[in-house]
DNA sequence: CTTGCTCATTAGAATCATTCTTATTTGATA
DNA sequence: TATCAAATAAGAATGATTCTAATGAGCAAG
């Protein structure tokens, strides 16, 4: 229940409510979709995925349910190179591993404090309220 | 001449030449004007000043000098949100603060030793080549 | 319950950054 | 100087996203 806890689609209804908006079966579906596969989707793949689900459902309303999840911070929209934008569920710390040689994106967990240490090199005046912190490279295996 | 020194207008030619590229005065104007006023412009911005200087150069042309240039690392390709790419001349390890007031981008120098302490964090098996820090909030001034 | 509203969804059009295609120009080299 | 690959230019095409307009769903009086 701390500010920076992952949501779960149990407490999904709770945040949608509380903020006055309404749980509808495609927020919570795309919410479902990237909490069981925590792979870093574009809007077109969770659409893929969604409509497996709920055959009905528009790439437009894909697109305005993730932006709802944004809004609400239970979901981050990643952004690190040019093309399609990422989504992520995971709402604890963490930084983007972005393998290279197979285009996946890992989540790698920071240790307490490291965000802090980082914003010691900011000079007088510049005042942040996020870093993001983003690895390029390869993974062994 | 150190790897991670950045180009001038003056090293530009031979880093050109030496990759086997033409130092055409299209290229050249496209550096200067990042180098002049690093301001993170996009291709967009960077069209419309090097037009004043050239009024014949094409976008397609700026898309593509620009392109040269990121591949010959003289400049970097920025990217920390959906919407243009942005470009900076400065090769020094360095960080992005992103204004959310004003929408400006500044490069923050880092203490030598800060991305190697950041690799730290990556678990066994990741291996980074390069780090990216992007911080987000406002600046007094 | 029904009506009335507001929010949400849908389909398709529009937008915008970027890339591609094709023709033309440039400039180094033989 | 002729050759020919590299580079530029103009415009078309692409692809992700946003916008528009119409339809549908759920709640809140009456
Ligand atoms: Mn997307
Ligand atoms: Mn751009
Ligand atoms: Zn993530
Ligand atoms: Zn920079």
């Amino acid at each position: 229940m701390s500010e920076t806890s992952t949501a779960t689609p149990e407490s999904l209804t709770q945040t949608l409510t509380g903020s006055g908006l309404r749980a509808t079966p495609q927020r919570e579906l795309v919410f479902n979709i990237l909490f069981e596969k925590r792979d870093h989707p574009t809007a077109d793949e969770v659409f893929t995925r969604a409509k497996a689900e709920m055959p009905t459902i528009s790439l437009a309303t894909v697109y305005n349910c993730l932006e709802t999840l944004v809004q609400c911070r239970v979901v981050r929209a990643v952004n690190f190179e040019r093309g399609p934008t990422r989504y992520c569920p995971n709402q604890r710390p963490h930084a983007h591993f972005h393998d290279e040689q197979t285009g996946s994106t890992h989540d790698i967990d920071l240790p307490p404090g490291l965000l802090d240490h980082v914003k010691t090199i900011l000079p007088t005046g510049y005042e942040a309220n996020s870093v993001e912190i983003i690895f390029r490279g390869k993974t062994q295996s």
